[in-house]
RNA sequence: GCGGUUGUAGCUCAGUCGGUUAGAGUACCGGCCUGUCACGCCGGGGGUCGCGGGUUCGAGCCCCGUCAACCGCGCCA
């Protein structure tokens, strides 16, 4: 018989009667009934009862055992009692009375119990990863995200693309976050970077004729966690293509993600049509370049009817360039104790509050009355084209925000979600997929009035040379965003293949061409040597995962995450090197002060 | 770097208006129990109330400072 067991603890029905048995587990829990006891022997694949007696020559060992304690029974399998099975799990209709057991790992007092589903706080899980992973719902979640991967990869494969390793210890590349620097031993004071994503590796990929490459490949970032953007590191679904343009793209990923929601979405609608919305629309329809298209709230611009109106704040922000009043309205949410909330909301957010109007039936019978200060300030005219503009009725709201758009938008969205939120608009079970596209090619840094790339520089304007002879702010990349239930869960573009075009962009933004040739000179040669166009997307498995699993936090699908301070209390990293690897690399700390 | 929330037994939490010996559940230890599957019953050990200072006759509770964790902002696809 096999060392250590003949069976899973999931394997053994009916069937199996009256066989002799080996199982290899861990002791999930015990119940000891004196003369009887019974343990849950669990492993990977799930659990089975195992009993014994006074009569069992084991029984005294039994007796002994703690929890989380691995141990390898041998014994007979007893079909159960018809009134004694387990409907709850698949091995209920059996278990198995022990004759022999061994040890194989004793297990201490646990910090963190394996069975129940009590609520520990992250520093405790973290620490104990492995007894958190034991656990019902994060060993569920990996598995989860083992085969996500696992259906990605098949997909692609089955799309005709080819998957291709490219390094992890590289040269800095600027997507625009913080790099990991490797010091170099060989080279002393230079160092190497990790790569924030296989980017030039992909496009060099592509110049070297491949034509279509995917990888899922580790991204590295040093940057501020958030519950949704794991520090340090994470996995995206990489991929390009050459000879194609964006919609070619959107052909080639949308199978792909749509497949994976519905293979693993638990039955939630997932949308087959995915909208274009241009980065513009979103902002002003959703405050945000992420929305949560279950949210069916729309904003829109109504600065026209507070123009010269008796709205004093509105009124006199208006002669001021460059500035809107936006409305989120709120279908169902008519009353003062909802309205006052919300402002309160956007009180505590840092804004000086939103104004709104409702609308209820007149108390002397006579119909439809708006209330709310705003309404009396701006007159019965004013607030009835507001209410016609935005479609609204009896019992339903809207709120007002004014001033330049970049300063209150962001605070407009998440009052959106809030609204959607608290009033139930917000579909339930169901995913919601946008592509948004036209993103700006720059922005203009508030305080300094330095033009400078607003997303990725790789990117290929549309219009190509001759749009960079214009308003830099007015030009749009082939930048691409997949938006789903307010998270980002793909980004892309149609790279820039054009020397030229290249460093005319980054002149724009203030690289002189040697800068260009200096930082990113392998990937510009290139290009001088027959570059196809191409562009691709990359999309985040770890993000995805978490929407599948219904998660709120990124840390729950990953296997060892880092905590809120970038550290692993597992592993405990970082960690101070020793004085002869600070040697080798002829470095020296050099504290604050 | 900034803001919010939290910090009491191994773990999850309660702790009233500032008042006498800081509680419960669970885990752990001991005892009882032959049909449980969150077994049950009896008993026990376990506390720097995050840390430091202050106010007070008296502080887990009030004040100041500080540390840590999480969430958010900045940052970042």
């Amino acid at each position: 018989m096999h060392a250590y067991r003949s069976h899973t603890c999931a394997e053994l029905n009916k069937a199996h009667a009256g066989e002799t048995v080996r199982l290899s587990g861990w002791v999930h829990r015990v119940r000891d009934h004196g003369g009887v006891l019974f343990i849950d022997l669990r492993d990977h694949y799930g659990m089975t009862q195992v009993l014994a007696d006074s009569d069992s020559p084991a029984f005294k060992a039994i007796e002994k055992l703690k929890a989380e304690t691995v141990v390898r029974v041998d014994g007979r399998v007893k079909a159960r009692d018809a009134s004694l099975v387990n409907s709850k799990i698949p091995t209920g209709e059996i278990e198995v009375y022990v004759t022999d057991i061994e040890v194989l790992g004793p297990a201490e007092e646990l910090p963190l119990l394996v069975f129940g589903d009590q609520e520990y706080p992250e520093e405790t899980r973290l620490t104990y990863r492995f007894l958190d992973l034991r656990r019902e719902k994060l060993h569920r979640n990996m598995m989860l995200r083992s085969r996500v991967v696992k259906s990605m990869r098949d997909r692609m494969w089955g799309s005709g693309f080819t998957e291709f390793q490219t390094p992890i210890i590289t040269a800095s590349s600027p997507e625009g976050a913080r790099d990991f620097l490797v010091p170099s031993r060989l080279h002393p004071g230079k160092f190497y970077a990790l790569p924030q994503a296989p980017q030039q590796f992909k496009q060099l990929i592509m110049v070297a004729g491949f034509d279509r490459y995917f990888q899922i490949a580790p991204c590295f970032r040093d940057e501020d966690p958030r519950a949704d953007r794991s520090p340090t590191d994470f996995y995206q679904l990489d991929l390009e293509m050459s000879f194609v343009e964006q919609e070619d793209v959107f052909a080639a990923i949308q199978p792909v993600i749509q497949g994976v929601f519905e293979e693993f979405g638990g039955g939630h609608k997932v949308d087959a049509v995915w909208p274009r919305i241009s980065y513009a629309d979103s902002a002003l329809w959703y405050g945000t370049d992420k929305p949560d298209l279950r949210n069916p709230i729309k904003m829109a611009r109504v600065s026209e009817h507070f123009a010269g109106s008796g709205f004093a704040i509105f009124a006199k922000l208006l002669e001021q360039e460059g500035t809107e009043i936006r409305a989120i309205p709120a279908p169902g949410g008519g009353s003062r104790k909802f309205c006052d909330r919300m402002n309160a909301f956007a009180q505590k957010e840092g804004l000086p509050g939103m104004g709104y109007i409702f609308w209820r039936e007149a108390e002397d019978g006579s119909g439809l009355e708006a209330a709310g200060p705003v309404a009396k300030n701006i007159g019965p005219e004013r607030t009835e084209a507001i209410r016609r503009q935005l479609g609204l009725g009896k019992g339903d709201a809207v709120f007002f925000l004014g001033g330049h758009p970049a300063q209150f938008e962001a605070v407009a969205g998440r009052a959106r979600t809030e609204i959607g939120r608290e009033l139930g608009l917000t579909e339930q079970n169901a995913f919601r997929f946008a592509w948004i596209v036209d993103f700006p090619m720059y922005e203009k840094d508030p305080e300094t009035g330095k033009i400078d790339f607003s997303h990725n520089p790789f990117s290929m304007p549309q219009g190509g040379m001759e749009a960079l002879d214009g308003d830099p702010l007015k030009v749009l990349g082939y930048q691409y965003d997949l938006a789903c239930n307010g998270y980002e869960i793909v980004s892309g573009a149609i790279r820039n293949h054009r020397p030229e075009i290249m460093f005319r962009a980054f002149a724009l933004a203030g690289y002189p061409k040697e800068e260009v040739e200096n930082r990113f000179g392998g990937m510009v040669k290139a290009f001088k040597f027959g570059a196809p166009p191409h562009g691709g997307c990359a999309a985040g498995i770890d993000r995805i995962v978490m929407l599948l699993a219904d998660e709120q936090n990124i840390r729950e699908v990953i296997m060892f995450p880092m905590n809120q301070r970038a550290e692993d209390l597992m592993m405990g990293a970082p960690s101070e090197p020793t004085n002869q690897q600070m040697r080798e690399l002829q470095l020296r700390v050099n504290p604050k002060e």
